[in-house]
DNA sequence: CCGGGCCCCTGGATGC
DNA sequence: TGCATCCAGGGGCCCG
């Protein structure tokens, strides 16, 4: 099929954003809560992403939360007296399962590929990391460590389902910088959690074209009501469904027949029946309608 | 301080 | 058919 046509949804590659982020955190709560982690092993690739994973040994996960993309566990005893957590990252194709310890003796990860991390649990039950391409992340830090381990975490953006993420903290945003738009979605600073695929979302239910520079304040409210819009319905269906992320049951969103943009390059726009057209934009791919998102 | 651009990695798709 | 090359992309990092 030439890519003038489109990839079609159910083949897409995709990445967690933060609604599938969320549907993980959700599934993994009544697993971990509580839980003391009784010992741990993690991949010693040198491109491994982990940081302070020994001190997991002998903690209890007290709860299981999330900020824009990253899950956060806080650990007890919290040591340090700011408050130690578990903070995961899953990249691009990170991905977690729930499922028992294996016997001693046996191959722990037998039949799996891609494990990069366990975390045996007081439960007899083993958390297992998986991510073939190795850019997610594993980090037991305080939060007034994130500049030097999560540098990200430490600069994040208001939650978008909060009350902090207000019309007026988007088009103030958005009026201080001349990136273009989807480039300051990208980036976590201005909103937590929205990636490439809910950016085109939230960009094409708010007509707004990803490449541009000025949103005024009126079409900054409506990109704010389309951004809480789309998390929220896709939360509600656990997100997109894609190759090769799955959620800690083994399922997977149900999201990608909801999706109007991404990927949906050279199909028709469902508003105007242009046809939709690819671009990179913060060197990401970039889909929109060219008729209905105008600069 | 900000932002653009490159890089990490590896499976799948594409090209020859 | 099989090998080589390209591509995807979150976020860290460098540099202007």
């Amino acid at each position: 099929m030439p890519a003038a046509e489109g990839n079609g949804a159910g083949s897409l590659p995709g990445v967690p954003e933060l609604p599938e982020v969320e549907s993980v955190r959700r599934q993994l709560v009544p697993r971990l809560s509580g839980r003391r982690i009784v010992e741990v092993w993690w991949d010693p690739h040198p491109q491994a992403r982990f940081h302070g994973v020994d001190r997991l040994r002998n903690r209890r996960i007290e709860r299981v939360e999330r900020r824009g993309k990253f899950l956060l566990c806080p650990l007890d005893p919290a040591t340090e007296g700011h408050g130690e957590q578990l903070v995961l990252h899953l990249g691009m194709t990170g991905s977690l399962s729930v499922e028992p310890t294996s016997e001693a003796g046996a191959d722990p990860d037998a039949g799996l590929t891609h494990v990069r991390a366990r975390l045996d649990l007081d439960d007899g039950h083993t958390v297992r990391f998986r991510d073939p391409r190795r850019f997610g992340r594993l980090s037991v830090v305080a939060p007034d460590a994130y500049a030097e381990v999560v540098p990200t975490l430490a600069v994040l953006g208001p939650e978008p389902l909060s009350p902090g993420f207000t019309v007026a903290h988007l088009a103030e945003g958005l009026a201080r910088s001349r990136s273009p738009v989807k480039a300051r979605l990208l980036d976590q600073r201005l909103v937590a959690g929205v990636g490439n695929i809910y950016a085109d979302e939230a960009l094409w239910q708010a007509r707004i074209h990803p490449g541009s520079r000025r949103v005024a304040r009126p079409r900054a409210a409506l990109l704010h009501a389309a951004i809480v819009e789309i998390l929220t319905a896709a939360i509600e269906r656990e997100g997109t469904t894609f190759r090769d992320y799955q959620m800690v049951n083994g399922s997977s969103g149900r999201y990608a027949t909801f999706l109007a943009a991404y990927g949906q390059h050279g199909r028709p726009c469902r508003r105007c029946g242009t046809t939709l057209r690819r671009t990179v934009i913060a060197q990401r791919g970039t889909t929109y309608c060219p008729t209905c998102q105008r600069i």
